[in-house]
DNA sequence: CGATTAACGATAATCGATTTTTTGGAGGTT
DNA sequence: AACCTCCAAAAAATCGATTATCGTTAATCG
């Protein structure tokens, strides 16, 4: 019978990559183009969180028509960037610590399952695209380092690649798509912050570590190295209070 | 500024119920009402999994507008009930007892860590919630073992209330999010393979024990308990080889 | 003077028509 | 038989205009 098997081509929340930087081949669609052009505004902080988004102006903004604009708006209810009143229109999803308390901690639930795992049971080709990921990473660790601005997006994908290739071993698509909703909105946290934060406390060093227990097998000790990293970075935030 | 805080009448997926009996006031909007209509057939498999949502047909079903379809098509996406490929229209998500193993892996690692906290942490106000939704659902359990079909609905209910009471004492928005998508999808397996599992296995035991360890703040056993539940319950469908 | 209602302007929701794109052959070529 | 190319039907995407709704301000009433 009919059975699509949900191609790479699927729109609406995509896998591979979802943030601002986007490895996908040119939009198909005006919808898809608006999407994801109103997608990397959204996170980079263009239009702020919580302000409402007019169907007019963005109609006006982007050159196409009302309906146009509404789908995208609602296909990025997907992975909750927008929020979607009836009769009152949409809105930039609201940020607050509280949400990203709550993003952290449901991240660090499904990750850290999912790392242990994979660390149990990843084979060698898992083992082989974590170094390849690690190794990105750490180069772009060092880039951006020296040049914070130009550099963030690529850090961004290498980061993303990293965490990926931990869990890649045996996680399960339902498992990508909420981490890959939860890494969007941790993302516009991380480029709204991340001018403050210069200096970066040692991410490389957290990164090493939670690499080598991965590859020694020590699926807790790199389960708690994971869990202590993601909360490293939420108290970053906490301090800087940027939040309310 | 501008801090809309989200209020409850934000549509897109809804954390209050996301199966086919939605406790939702009367839809406000035509996109809203065959949003839910939609959601109900895919849930009870009306319209199967797999299959092609043509605009035109749905159009003329509910007498509306090619551009209103879609839309309630593209906030459908929200919950991965409906999958839209660029150019190519829209689809029942498919089933598969691959999905339903990542389903229900997610689950466990969401629900069994929120489950684990909860039981720490919950408070008076907690238990007694909980006490009601367990005692409701003892209810529904007698009921549904009578006469199934006319209870089902109702047993959704009461489970997914007390499921959402075991956890309620201190998730986050995302994790209940996220649970009440994977429990759309769970749902409709369990409404795929309930006629063929009608002498249940004593669910209602394993929800008293769940229970019981609870109250006891016993959280590991809770936990525990919680994942064997969850796994056993797929196992069912396994055993029925129902899905490809 | 406070409260209730009426009227207005802004904006979301909806539709029907038009334009592209995809799909599934029919026929012809190697 | 496998592989193109071209064509027409089907379907999706898109638009511009119309209608319904909300929130606010102005007017009215007790």
């Amino acid at each position: 019978m009919n059975q699509p098997a949900l191609g790479k081509e699927a729109i609406g929340i995509d896998l591979f990559a979802a943030g601002v930087a986007s490895p996908k081949g040119k939009p198909r669609s005006l919808i898809e183009s608006v999407m994801h052009r109103l997608r990397c505004e959204i996170v980079q902080g263009v239009l702020s969180a919580g302000s409402r988004l007019l169907i007019d102006d963005l109609q006006r903004r982007f050159d196409v028509s009302g309906g146009t604009v509404r789908e995208a708006l609602s296909l990025l209810v997907s992975d909750g960037l927008v929020h979607a009143k009836t009769q009152r229109g949409f809105f930039v999803a609201p940020m607050s610590l509280q949400d990203l308390e709550g993003l952290t901690r449901t991240r660090i639930a499904l990750e850290c399952e999912s790392v242990r795992e994979s660390v149990k049971c990843g084979g060698s080709e898992w083992e082989s695209n974590l170094v390849a990921a690690y190794s990105e990473l750490a180069r772009s660790d060092e880039h951006v380092m020296r040049n914070p601005d130009d550099e963030f997006d690529q850090w961004e994908i290498a980061n993303r690649n990293f965490h990926r290739s931990l869990i890649s071993a045996c996680s399960s698509d339902w498992t990508f798509r909420f981490l890959a909703v939860l890494n969007i909105h941790l993302e516009r946290y991380r480029r709204l912050t991340s001018p403050h934060t210069l200096p970066e406390r040692n991410v490389h060093a957290e990164h090493e570590l939670i690499f080598q227990s991965a590859l020694a097998r020590d699926a807790e000790q790199c389960s708690l190295l994971l869990r202590q990293h993601i909360e490293s970075s939420v108290s970053v935030v906490r301090q800087f209070a940027l939040l309310r």
